[in-house]
DNA sequence: TGGGTCATGTAACCTGTTACATGATTAG
DNA sequence: CTAATCATGTAACAGGTTACATGACCCA
């Protein structure tokens, strides 16, 4: 998955290894979390496919710089799985897994983990709050308007996504208190 | 994740590697897939660190099973994961790493991305409503009624997400839409 | 007796995580 | 000059996936 985010990223501009860690960090963060040294091993083993190469013609301006660029057959493979209908239906939730066994503990040790998801939820709904503005300002700099679309509408799922798992959260408190009377 | 998984099924009972899929095949399938190859390696970890036992009292009705049960170690492992407050806040979407990137498409064909999106949660609903009324079902057959309700909080989750991911891909179609006249 | 499903695995691989090492460049 | 941060990696591990192998049991 991550090879195609880095496809994704050069298919926008060159860039180095720590660039694409800075953009993951700072933009897609709240969706994926990439370590630096997956990242410098997917672009290996996407230069052995192919996909990127280290030779760019424009040099970088340090020394120890390491631009990578898209090759075309790197084009043609993105936009392969942006077509490709098996959209993984992303299982394997942790979060429900604890649910599913959460009646091992005490009501007064559910409830906490539901109240603490709830401080969570309001916690990103901060940061989500402020990615708004974030995204349309970087958009407002860069020609292709229709890009940014897309941006806002991962921040948006986050939005929706908050204010559902808060209300599950209530929900669930709901369930474990008018057992408990 | 999947070892914890394990360790909360066979608190509930004894349980042979082969209950156990079937376990996640017809009751935790909409949060979590489990391969049998992993669930036989687990249980080989979970063994050597003394968290489960191959040796049970009640020997099985057949030669070729192997029924694991649950040690007193395992049950604390059990309790100190549940505890646990660092609730992996489940990142990496790649539902939102493919959206992220769509606008590489035709306006035509990103839109058939959120069609078939919705068209999919529509499937899962009608699962999840079934899936309601075989929780009831079957927590009608166990004594632990208070268990029952947690598996119910897994269920209205995937109920609750469903909707919020099928506003969502409307709220998305309208986007592109809006912005194509 | 032969096909289905019950039942237990092994091996290779892929993706992501944790911990660590190291050199180059820049700002104070 | 020195501390921060820029920049590139390596090694070992953990968790999950894919493909395959194999034997026991049951029912028609």
């Amino acid at each position: 998955m991550l090879k195609h985010g880095i496809l994704g990223l050069l298919n926008y501009r060159q860039m180095t290894g720590y660039e694409i860690k800075e953009v993951f960090r700072n933009s897609l963060n709240y969706f994926w979390d990439a370590q630096t040294s997956q990242i410098y091993r997917e672009l290996q083993t996407l230069r052995e496919r192919g996909w990127v190469t280290d030779e760019t013609d424009v040099p970088p301006d340090r020394a120890n710089k390491k631009p990578f660029s898209i090759t075309d057959e790197g084009r043609a493979e993105l936009c392969r799985w942006l077509r490709d209908e098996s959209v993984r239906t992303d299982t394997n939730s942790p979060l429900l897994m604890k649910t599913f066994f959460l009646g091992e503990l005490e009501e007064g040790e559910s409830l906490a983990f539901f109240r603490a998801l709830r401080e969570r939820s309001r916690e990103s709904a901060a940061v989500l709050a402020r990615a708004r503005d974030a995204v349309e300002e970087y958009s407002r700099r860069i020609p292709e308007r229709k890009k940014a679309m897309f941006w806002q509408m991962t921040r948006d799922f986050g939005v929706m996504y908050n204010e559902m798992l808060e209300k599950w959260a209530e929900h669930c408190e709901e369930m474990i208190t008018e057992v408990e009377e």
